[in-house]
RNA sequence: GGAGCUGUCGUCUAGCGGUUCAGGACACAUGCCUGUCACGCAUGAGAUCGCGGGUUCAAAUCCCGUCAGCUCCGCCA
């Protein structure tokens, strides 16, 4: 449907007078030339209604044997989705007649003429039960699908999203340049795309990973601030909320620090809501650090339109002679919890499902307790607690009766994270989380390096070009993990919709950061030598930000897929099924791409 | 690479070992109908049940494999 200040006037054109959102009491008596797409016909014999549709919404057309023979005998041979054009005489429909479920239903056009632009087969599937229809065959049929409303819908909205932060990036001083699509392979983790260069033989371009380098030079070279709205492409697995290629608003500005990109996003946001969704957003938005939000929510995407916040009880463990605990304990580990109300609503099978998700979170287990009526504590180790372990675990956390206590033993992160996944799935199964909600966050004090999984190698967490916070970088020698970096992340209910740094504009802490990833001179110099030069030329201080665009409008719509914010995605298996790419190439075309397929089918 | 769910006329689905080689709804075709807007009425066409193999006297229905779609883990900011 279309935009609320639409101006119908610039939809003029030598084919229609007006659109089919568009008649109402205002225009009664005047000719209208309309087009659009038959939605339905409604045949009674000597009298014909057809609905007739376009992206701005949908009008009744009437037929009559006596008034048009000719147009008449066209509309009985017109079936759904045929295009046509049709003049009339905008009338006012009589009182029993008015259709309040549309916004023309007041009137209705009496067609004098009409021509049929192009015929259409059996439509695949209707639009009005388009929802039900599986997705695989939407996706072949995408170009009906995106007919649909709610298509027509999600895609306008995008681009509402996509023009409100064009303008405010112009109007904050941003240059949008394009960078290359055919690139070289970025230090981001990812798998690059590959495309074969005809020219230079068995050499690859590497589609972007995101343009982080270019727009970084874009700042060497003095632009100050720039902005793009950026496809990215990665080869990994897809999800709900990953395609292979993806956008991003992506962004880069000089002479900042971490207060000034998060104060200009914030600004982006607080218009997209006020221009987009006609909401006003509250700014600025919450802050908390990595550690704080790995300690109370157990992710690094915390969902805060709930509670169920993690609870350290370390302490009343101490000298436990429940050697579960204490054992952990004295390795160094600690113990967490969570409290969730109302515990009769989860069944024996419903905490063993909870055990289960917090051993495969990596939890060596999961301990449970009910607390019943009368505040007695029901648990399969109720009997290794003490009594006063018990009393000072009940004022501690100001347990309740029919409260249900999760607890994980083991090291920190795994404590955090087992019972950040319980606390998400709880949430959602719960119900906890209402519709309509938009809660941002942002996460910061990355640490600047964690374990990779290589033993004892250590890999960025953001990239290799993040700055080090001043704070902690003392540790840098001795104990690189205790490093925190300059980067953030924006959250927006619970789902990482963008990340981005200060970046390192010091060389000599540049190779440092180098050397600590055991990169080697050939390796940096092949992966990025060229960016490496660019900084001995004089580079301000800078950094930036990158925003998911599809995963963004798709929580502002409440989708559960992005999917349904892209025009043509792609499949789990990141296959097309409209134009059935990927697919195979000439001998001819392989010839002279300089490449041979192996046979090893 | 792994786990789970799904796969029956165009679409959505019923059937889950034998009067069902498949029933319904919508769509479709033909005819009738001057006020419908989920139009109505009548008649009709349309599926070898994703594919391959097996078990059985008998398979859409059970088993194995395979393909496709979806969700998730790994992977990926």
């Amino acid at each position: 449907m279309g935009e609320a200040d639409m101006d119908f006037s610039s939809y003029v054109t030598s084919f229609r007078s007006n659109l089919c959102g568009e008649p109402d009491n205002s225009l009664i008596g005047q000719e209208v030339k309309l087009c659009g797409w038959v939605n339905k016909r409604r045949d009674h014999g000597k009298l014909i209604f057809i609905d007739l549709r376009d992206f701005s919404g949908i009008v009744q057309l009437v037929f009559d044997s006596k008034t048009s023979v000719h147009s008449y005998k066209l509309a009985k041979t017109i079936r759904n989705e045929y295009v046509i054009t049709v003049t009339g005489v905008i009338r006012k429909r009589s009182v029993e007649t008015i259709n309040t479920s549309i916004p023309t239903g007041e009137v209705e056009v009496a067609v004098m003429d009409m021509v049929i632009f192009s015929k259409s087969k059996t439509p695949p599937f209707m639009l009005d039960h388009r929802d039900s229809v599986e997705e695989n065959t939407r996706l072949k049929y995408r170009y009906i699908d995106l007919r649909s409303d709610q298509m027509q819908e999600n895609l306008r909205m995008r681009h509402r999203i996509t023009q409100t932060v064009r303008k405010y990036f112009d109007s904050k001083g941003f240059v949008e340049i394009e960078t290359p699509i055919l690139a070289k392979s970025t230090p981001e983790g990812a798998r690059d795309f590959l495309v074969p260069s005809r020219i230079n033989r068995g050499k690859f371009y590497a589609l972007p990973q995101s343009p982080q380098l270019f727009k970084q030079i874009l700042m060497f070279s003095g632009f100050d601030r720039v902005y793009q709205v950026a496809r990215c492409f990665r080869d990994e697995d897809l999800r709900a909320d990953r395609q292979p290629e993806f956008t991003q608003i992506d962004l880069e500005m000089s002479f900042v620090s971490v207060e000034d990109v998060i104060n200009v996003i914030e600004g982006m946001f607080k218009d997209i809501f006020s221009h987009v969704t006609g909401k006003e957003l509250n700014i600025p938005f919450k802050r908390i650090t990595w550690q704080e939000s790995m300690e109370n929510y157990g992710s690094d995407k915390p969902d805060l339109r709930y509670g169920l916040n993690i609870r350290d009880i370390s302490h009343i463990f101490k000298k436990s002679g429940f050697r579960v605990f204490s054992s952990v304990l004295e390795r160094g580990g600690c113990i967490k919890s969570i409290i969730v109300k109302d515990s009769k609503r989860f069944s024996r099978k419903d905490l063993d499902n909870m055990v289960g998700i917090a051993k495969g979170s990596g939890a060596a287990g999961l301990v449970w307790i009910k607390l019943d009526q009368d505040m007695k504590f029901q648990s399969p180790v109720a009997k290794f607690l003490s009594d006063d372990e018990i009393k000072v675990l009940t004022e501690t956390l100001n347990l309740e009766a029919g409260d249900l206590v999760l607890i994980v033993a083991d090291d920190f992160l795994i404590s955090c994270q087992a019972l950040g996944v319980l606390r998400t799935h709880i949430a959602d199964k719960s119900g906890l989380i209402k519709d309509g909600e938009f809660n941002f966050v942002w996460v910061y004090e990355f640490p600047l390096f964690e374990l990779g999984s290589e033993e004892g190698k250590i890999t960025p967490m953001h990239h290799p070009f993040t700055r080090p916070d001043n704070e902690t970088l003392e540790y840098i020698d001795n104990d690189p993990l205790k490093v925190k970096s300059q980067a953030y992340d924006i959250i927006l209910n619970g789902q990482e919709i963008g990340g981005g740094s200060i970046r390192i504009n010091d060389m000599k802490l540049q190779k440092k950061i180098f050397s600590l990833l055991e990169l080697s001179e050939e390796k940096i110099e092949e992966n990025f030598g060229f960016f490496i030069k660019a900084m001995e030329y004089g580079i301000p201080p800078h950094g930036g930000i990158a925003l998911g665009m599809d995963r963004l409008t798709m929580i502002l719509l409440n989708l559960k897929s992005i999917r349904e914010v892209i025009a043509f995605p792609k499949t789990q298996s990141a296959v097309s099924l409209l134009s059935g790419s990927p697919s195979g190439v000439s001998e001819k075309q392989l010839r002279e791409a300089n490449i041979r397929l192996v046979d090893d089918m």
